[in-house]
This record gives structure tokens, sequence and C-alpha cells, in this order.
DNA sequence: TTTGAAATATATGTCGTACATATGTCATAC
DNA sequence: GTATGACATATGTACGACATATATTTCAAA
């Protein structure tokens, strides 16, 4: 039998024991926001352990927001920003390639997905917001300012989506975005497909297409990047 | 003017500004993974504050799996988890409708963008392992197991990406699903239109069909849900 | 009786110290 | 040169003290 994987151990300290108790008891005693929760010390008693350590796990909770406590009012369950601890974490100099890949094929698919829920809630604004923005881009030559006007016609496109939870999630992925696209960019260009489809062949789908249609000159639009990951 | 929003005061503790301090801390120095961090006392002493509150902050870094630290060791920088931390709030029970409503969205979203990748990930294996999932809803009556198996038939689908951050994203998320699911359940049930595409349209597309045909179908199968949220 | 100010009780917030524990370093012995 | 043991050091845990904010009670004045 080989030694592979013999140190399965994994030396909890206490406050990540303790931590472990908490979350547990969080979710079985189904808790909702504005319950209250037993003291500290009532806590620490009852785990037997010093007020210090569970104070340790506690502010760990405080930071996910799932717990609020102010001074002799003790401590209720609070309601948690569910992308705010993700994006604490967001820092392409903290993330491996894969996972960086699989971030950035994952902002393709959604941008796909997308397609039906923007012939839903588009709006005369929204669309003019899109063409002044492929506007600038005709005036436009810098190739970095491109890439940043390219960046706010995607983002444009998230706010026209509506959807406050897909909007967050893509300006949080921004920074993982920034850094893909700069790595595709050292690249060796790679020999496009002369129908690729422009800012403006999407505006004109969007006016007056389907979501099918839209989809597809979405695909052609990001088939370069599908190529390169 | 309205004194609609004049407490944006926010008391914030001592911990919580040192959380801060070092949040910037980290993002200015760059730090990569592996790198060592000043000692507890030496950080107490640079922000003037007690060791016990240096270490209730540090200890919320260590919970995001930013932080390491080992006895006589020091501290060093690690490589998080990037989903880990959007799990641990992933509770119905935390969340407002509004945000469960937006994450079920998206998780339609994803599920329609999700068709090119499928067509370039597919193998025999996977089509088989659909097959066979769809049999055994042929062979079945009972609404609950329809409902598993449902669950089965797309969690499959998303296994067939390939992409491990969507797989887990979609894991994830599977509370939120259930969760409105049985809302949706328990709502009187919708005229549906007759040509809703069943599990087996989309094999058969998978198999012999194109992308395109293949979100088609996707969105008619979805479309029951579409339009209830 | 009502009102309001002062005293009191209480739970969290911060601090300092002491000691336990693991780990790296170094000297000594063979 | 290797092994053993002593020592130094940074984190881990515990305890006690006090600060601070807030709820409750007390009590005096209107």
């Amino acid at each position: 039998m080989p030694l592979t994987r013999l140190r399965p151990i994994e030396h909890l300290s206490q406050v990540d024991k303790i931590e472990l108790r908490l979350q547990e008891y969080l979710r079985n005693e189904e808790f909702n926001p504005g319950d209250p929760l037993p003291k500290e010390m009532e806590i620490a008693k009852a785990l037997g352990v010093s007020r210090t350590a569970v104070r340790e796990a506690i502010s760990r909770f405080k930071m996910l927001g799932i717990i609020e406590s102010r001074r002799n009012r003790g401590m209720v369950i609070r309601r948690p920003d569910v992308l705010r601890n993700m994006q604490r974490v967001m820092d392409p100099r903290l993330l491996d390639g894969d996972t960086m890949k699989d971030i950035f094929e994952m902002r393709l698919v959604v941008e796909l997905g997308l397609a039906h829920i923007l012939f839903r809630r588009k709006t005369p604004e929204f669309i003019e917001k899109l063409e002044s923005i492929a506007r600038t881009e005709d005036g436009t030559t810098d190739r970095i300012d491109l890439l940043k006007l390219d960046v706010d016609f995607h983002s444009a496109l998230y706010q026209m989506s509506g959807n406050e939870t897909i909007i967050r999630f893509q300006r949080m992925l921004m920074p993982i975005f920034d850094f893909v696209d700069s790595v595709i960019l050292q690249k060796p260009r790679m020999n496009q497909p002369l129908n690729i489809a422009t800012h403006w062949d999407l505006i004109e789908e969007l006016k007056g297409g389907t979501p099918t249609g839209f989809m597809h000159k979405m695909e052609s639009h990001l088939w370069y990047f599908f190529e390169k990951i």
C-alpha cells in the first residue's frame, strides 16, 4: 500500500474546532435573521473553552456577515451578503492559473446565456448607451483605450440584464478578466475569421433580431477567446 | 432634504479597522502565496493595538484561507479557495427572496450558455450517463423521485462541462435551487406549452445536432421556470 | 401620576500578562 | 558526522481587569 496520502490529520486549532461547532450549531438550530444568540461566556462554558477562543471564532462569522453584535445587546443573526466574501479573495495574484481559466470560461458561458434576459429587459435607453460606446470606439485607435471600451460595452450588457447578482458577479470578476485579457493579448495573434461579429452587429441584432440570432453573433464575437482557452 | 439615509456612521470596532488595514496592506504589498508576514507582536506594535485585537482580525483571514500560521514559523500567505467562502453563507434561511431569485435566474443563464462547452467536451460515456438517467425517469411516476432525477440530469450536464469552477458553483447553489423549486411547485400549475422539450430531446440534439439547436431546446425546456420568476 | 435624571446592572470590546506548545537553532557528546 | 538534549522563539490558549455602551431600575421633582 503506497503512502501517497498518509497525512489527512489536519491539525485543527481550538479556534478552528469552535468555528466548526458554531457552524453546525447555527445550521441545526435553524436561526433566522434577527434571532439572538447565547452570550459569549455561556458559549465558552458550554464548549469548555476560554472566552478569548470563542471570540476569535465568532469574529470570523462577523466578517462573513452572519453574526452582528452590540454592547450589552448580545449577538444576533444577520443577513449576509453572498458575493462579498467571494470578492475578498478575488485576487489574480492569489489564485492559480487553472482556477482563473475556469472563471474566465464561466464569464463566456454567462455572457452567451444572457441573450434571452437581454431581449426581455432591453429598453431604448440601454440601446442608446450601447450605441454611444460603439460610436466612441469608431473614433478610437489606441489599443488600451479600445480594450477599456470593450470592457465598458460588455459591462453595459450586464447592466441591461437587471439581475443585480449577475451584475455584481461580473464586477467582482473584473480583476480576473483584466488579468486573463492581458495574458491573451501577450500571446501571438492568431488568425481570426473574417466574419467575426462586431459590437455594431450585436446592437443591430438586439434592436431588430432574435435572442437566438443574438447568441449566434455573440458566439462569433467571443470566438477569439474560446479558442484561446 | 429628506433625512432618509442620515446615518452612514457605522460604528467600526477596533478589530474591524485592523481588518481593513490588513486588507489594504496585503493588497498594496503585493504578496504571493508562500510569502511570510510580520509577527503578530510587530503588527500590534505598528498599529498601536493589542495582540488580542490583531489576532481576532487575523483569525478572519485564516478562515478565508488567505493566511496560514504555524507555531514558531510565523504566518504566510496562502492560496484561498474562491468558492468556499461564498458557500458558507449559501443558506436559504439567511438570504432574502430577491437574492435567491437572482441566483436562480443566473443558474438558468449559465445552463443556456453551457451549450457550446458541452458540444466541445461531450463523450460517449457522458451521453450514456444522460440516457441512463432519462431511462430511469421513464420508469418513474413519483413526483419527488422525478424532481430528484431532474436534478441528477442537469448535474450531469454540468459535469460534462469539465469546468471545475462551474461544477462547484452549481453544487454550491443546490440548496437555493431546491428551495426555489419547492416554492415554484407550490404555486398553482400554469398551462405549459405542448411543445416543451424533454430530456430525450436534449440528448438527441446533443448526439446529432448543433449547439444552437441544443440551446433552443434547452430554452424550451427551461421555459416553464423563466415564466415563473 | 407622569416625567426625567441618576444610579445600577450587564454584555460586549480592548488590553496586558502568563503560560502551553510546537518548532527551529545550536551546542555537546559519542 | 550523527544523535541527543538544551534553549530560543512565535503562535495558541487562558485568565483577569477595565472600558464602554445600553437596558433597567430607582427616585425625586413637577
